[in-house]
DNA sequence: CCATGCGTACCGCTGAGTGGGACGGTGGCC
DNA sequence: GGCCACCGTCCCACTCAGCGGTACGCATGG
């Protein structure tokens, strides 16, 4: 079998989260042959883990192919990384979504991407291209570099060195332009994302703190950006992120706090 | 090893399960020995199995101790039962929310209780015994009778068959008056909580249809019982449910649809 | 009517997983 | 201050859980 993928050993639990992994956003329901093809396991072990899933409530029955289960929702939900950072934030990200009619999101920094934690759309809203529980490149969006300019310089690094790839024609795609704007951010205390992610998506971002003076994470305000006027949307976007990082016990100590 | 508390084989997988699930809502970290002590895995294991966990991200090292991991949190927002019934009915929550100044819940039912998929809070929200992800017994809820009422006869007896567990002294606790209470909500379309789950709370709820006429989940509004007029909520909670519903592409024939 | 691909089932081999045990560090109680 | 209990970590020989090649019955469709 093909274990060269694995840069470890491949135990069972690999190839289990290699069967989970199979899925996505668009990816909800597999068969076992395909299920085999994607995780390169064999036929009779992909069928053999795909019962085993089934019986622990991580992956559901559908007629003959298989899905993810509720079980796993219900887990996901219990991360405290997500659900502290969420709980607290919800009321705020409300208010902020009231005052400028925009599309609110909160995101955590993972690795190197970060991964959307709340999304608050708006009635009218265009599609976007973040998705609760999707990940982005951190130094591509607006919460991302919020998040990166107050992180320690290692994370930093590890973002850069794992190539800044592009994703418009206005991605911030060399370290140098990168770091200037993460110390501009650090100095304001606000970022922004001037269709950088994605074409026609704007966002003004500012960074959460949490009680140990740790950047947790990011609030922004995002829209289009034929309609989304971000620098007038900044101080509200400070604003609420100051107020949840104070509500969260984070030490602020002067206009600009950093780690 | 202690495994006769597992019924069928302790595999690698199922003891992944058990160290997963050892964490709760306030059980956000642990530490080995207390891991250890909790599933009956012998320490070693244990140790081994949160490595393992750690690498693969459904765990995250905090110090010492383990907890939840943010991929957990990332595949659980891809499960197709909650994605796509959290994703079509929020507007018609908002609006809820709105038109009845009430909490508003969305859950679904998984074996014999119900998982809430997502709540929307009212801002002076007296704090409720539910939570995003939790489970509460079918029988003991609005949400879960109104499933229950248009849910397959076997789903019913499984619950009855479990034992229909006292929450509050109103908990509904004899098959036969649920059989009927069933037969009740079949006829109007509409289910009440009246402090069946937790004391001072009450709801009213309604059934929320797919594409192929099975009832999928239930939508409700809850509140204190000393603020909230259940009755005149119902109306609401209906129409919002059969909206969704339409939208979903239920076949709705009359006033009340059964599977 | 055969080719193809599916889900399912069986079964012998083997190395991944197991857990007992040991070890060093640490915190608190006496 | 010194004892002790408990912690996380690591090692290692045994064994059975997991692996995958193989085969079968069944749709599908060309």
């Amino acid at each position: 079998m093909r274990t060269a993928e694995w840069d470890g050993g491949p135990s069972v639990l690999a190839r289990a989260a290699a069967v989970l992994d199979a899925f996505g956003a668009d990816t909800t329901e597999l068969g076992i042959s395909e299920l085999a093809r994607r995780t390169g396991l064999a036929k009779s072990t992909a069928h053999r883990l795909a019962g085993e899933l089934v019986r622990i409530g991580w992956l559901e029955q559908a007629g003959t192919k298989v899905r993810l289960g509720m079980h796993l929702f219900e887990l996901g939900q219990l991360v405290p990384r997500q659900r502290a950072l969420r709980e607290a934030a919800l009321p705020f990200m409300e208010d902020l979504r009231e005052a400028t009619n925009s599309n609110v999101h909160l995101a955590v920094l993972e690795g190197i991407e970060v991964v959307y934690v709340e999304i608050l759309r708006v009635r009218d809203s265009q599609p976007l291209p973040s998705r609760v529980g999707g990940r982005l490149p951190a130094h591509a969006t607006g919460v991302g570099k919020a998040i990166l300019a107050f992180s320690p310089a290692d994370v930093v690094k590890a973002r850069i060195d794992a190539g800044l790839t592009r994703r418009t024609a206005y991605t911030v795609i060399m370290p140098g332009p990168l770091m200037r704007e993460l110390a501009t951010i650090r100095e304001s205390g606000i970022s922004y994302d001037r269709q950088e992610s994605a074409m026609g998506v704007v966002c003004a971002a500012a960074p959460v703190f949490g009680a140990d003076g740790r950047v947790l994470g990011g609030l922004s305000v995002t829209g289009r950006a034929e309609r989304l006027d971000t620098e007038r949307m900044a101080p509200a976007v400070r604003t609420a992120a100051l107020t949840l990082s104070r509500q969260l016990g984070a030490p602020l100590r002067r206009a600009s706090t950093r780690s």
